[in-house]
DNA sequence: CGCTTGAGGTTTTAATTTGCAACCGATATA
DNA sequence: TATATCGGTTGCAAATTAAAACCTCAAGCG
């Protein structure tokens, strides 16, 4: 955290996320949102951190407006961590994750958890980047366009 | 780097990745690449990073087989970064990422950059993941399925 | 030739972050 | 009253990150 930057000021789309989310442990928290933990114990046990860093990274989480807490839920005296609706829009992010692990980071015939649809437990499609007109396009099919504002300079 | 697992056994489809583009930097490299950024210096000069740290931050992707260095373009003597396959992968990570950041990191009026087609200069779609019968799921219509091996233990 | 210059790094060193372990306070539970 | 459990915080040692200085090689040039 807190890599070069003092707050978001002068980072590209693709940066200020990342001073946000950046980090190892945040996604996985995240993740383990969506997969329904609320518990500050329950992330501690799945993803096996240490407690202090747990705790850092829920407060960044929920400085950053992408978790929150809320009182209780089954009655216990503590609070729970809920995803924001910021936090549920890292969605696409994961998946996107999830897909370029499973297509680089598995042995074709390795065993690894599916991202299925629940209606009818198929599958997934890969996701797709699609231009107005609807065709799929990859990398080089697009380009940034700096906003009419700041033309010259890069990384805006 | 070297979170805390030796190398990739037990780590889930999303904790792979992280293993290998898990930082600030990497990414941003790797986005770089994509604008068409291929020297160290070019590198340097466009993310603002310590040498030392960019050459580990490329040491790094290289050997996890997301860029490679090839022998010249311009008669240098120099070698150039570029991605693999596995690099190109990434793209769809990017978009989601850069979507995220612009729905919740710009004021709503704030100039930002636009990724557009090449072909006519609008805007692309946004991503949208897709189950096998064509409809859009969120992350509340899907859920993730253990391979058959392996029922019942958390984040296999 | 001898000097400088720039690209592409490595080494040194200091600051930051990480993670283990111990502790703390509040609530249950025996 | 003991004790255990949840949800953390605090110390402290170790690892990581980053800034700056330094090194190497090749080219340019007077």
């Amino acid at each position: 955290m807190a890599k070069r930057v003092s707050h978001s000021e002068s980072l590209c789309g693709v940066a200020r996320p990342l001073d946000a989310i950046g980090d190892w442990w945040s996604l996985l928290i995240v993740r383990d949102a969506f997969d329904g933990l609320r518990r500050f114990g329950e992330f501690q046990k799945s993803l096996g951190l240490a407690k202090n860093i747990l705790s850092a990274r829920l407060r960044n989480l929920l400085a950053h407006g992408i978790m929150e807490t809320v009182p209780a839920a089954d009655g216990s005296p503590y609070q729970e961590y809920v995803l924001t609706e910021k936090g549920r829009g890292l969605f696409p992010l994961l998946v996107a994750l999830r897909q370029w692990g499973e297509d680089f980071f598995f042995d074709p015939d390795e065993a690894h958890v599916l991202l299925v649809d629940k209606k009818n437990g198929l599958p997934v499609r890969r996701l797709e980047l699609r231009a107005q007109d609807g065709r799929v396009v990859g990398a080089e099919d697009t380009m940034v366009q700096l906003p009419p504002a700041l033309r010259s300079n890069a990384t805006a």
